[in-house]
DNA sequence: CTTTTAATATATCGATCGTTCTATTATTTA
DNA sequence: TAAATAATAGAACGATCGATATATTAAAAG
């Protein structure tokens, strides 16, 4: 009926987001996004409305793919809830390990980024981070039903110092990202619940 | 000698810094620090070299009335150093509930903004923060020697884990600086060191 | 074919960006 | 007073910002 794409929603949000995510919301011109996806001002504009529409819809695929439409729930459905935690923390550093992906996490940096102003943004950022610290709580309390966690563990306390275990992680990842950093302070995080993440593989 | 300056470097960075602090070093124009600080942009140039010359001032300035300067030896320097971790985290909530400041920690954001860019800005953020580090580690330390923690305590890993909560603590401040929220995750950092701060006196 | 539709590129908009040139101002020293 | 010095303001620089108006393109539908 019209006119075809030349590059689709998905790989055009991927590309723009890598952009955003090494440089910031602010820091990123509509030339750098321009350059990055091979599509004109113009044909951004008639997709996305504007540079914080196209941001909007990045946030959005960034967290489906990176989290909720998989991660979460395949390792919610593992039989173990301890085993969902502890393979969230091992897929974090797998993650941070990568070396073909910007460093930290999006959504976190949009938080302290200008990249969160708008009050849409802003709600989409708390959402989809809550849903990692529901889910945290979540397995949680179902390791504490089953008996798999220390008596004196209280859920709302221990779920938020895991959530904010995964704050400060994503934070060092960015500003000192050396992997015995990141694995000890892992092991401070998992500790309290007699968790722990296995130690590196040597290579 | 020469013409007297109209305001003096002091108040000019304290000025500086919370319009950088409020919106980010990429979104802050050369046009908001004139507003801010009443001078022209010839005059900043003048005294700072560039607008990343005068961020990195802001910082340093930031960081020295902040913490070092004063915070840090004063609770290094308290007989009881489980005191001196809990006075820390004391202070950090006051700092999330005054209302007059700008939200979570300037050097903080830095780390996730684009504003640690340039290597010397990158240096100084990360040396200021070890500080931080430092001292906390210092103080587990110095708890330890004195038979004041618990005997399972490993100091590195324990003070990366309060480095964590202080991290998280503030990305929590700007994302849902809800007072209830961050006590929480007080609580969570410290309970393995079987510390804590008192309850928010009611008002 | 022709029409319709949407995606795109080109060109450009005024505004604003960080920065700098030039001249003026206020103060101290001689 | 005059000379020296440094801080300042005003004005403007080219570059780039986000955004848009217009026209062209490529497909589907008739």
């Amino acid at each position: 009926m019209s006119r075809p794409r030349v590059l689709n929603d998905d790989e055009l949000l991927d590309r723009a987001r890598d952009i955003f995510w090494r440089q910031g919301y602010a820091a990123t011109s509509l030339r750098d996004l321009t350059a990055a996806t091979g599509l004109s001002s113009a044909a951004l504009y008639n997709r996305f409305g504007d540079k914080a529409g196209l941001f909007r819809e990045v946030l959005r695929r960034y967290a489906d793919t990176g989290l909720s439409a998989e991660r979460l729930p395949r390792l919610a459905a593992l039989p173990d809830p301890r085993a969902a935690i502890t393979g969230f923390f091992e897929d974090l550093l797998a993650l941070s390990e990568a070396a073909n992906t910007p460093s930290g996490c999006l959504l976190i940096n949009t938080v302290l980024d200008g990249g969160a102003e708008a009050p849409e943004t802003r709600a989409l950022v708390r959402e989809r981070l809550g849903e990692v610290e529901v889910f945290l709580r979540t397995q949680i309390e179902r390791s504490k039903a089953k008996g798999l966690l220390p008596a004196r563990i209280d859920p709302p306390v221990a779920a938020e110092g895991l959530f904010g275990t995964v704050l400060a992680l994503r934070v060092i990842a960015r500003l000192d990202p050396d992997p015995v950093r990141l694995r000890r302070l892992i092991a401070a995080g998992l500790s309290p619940l007699g968790l722990s993440v296995p130690a590196a593989t040597s290579p």
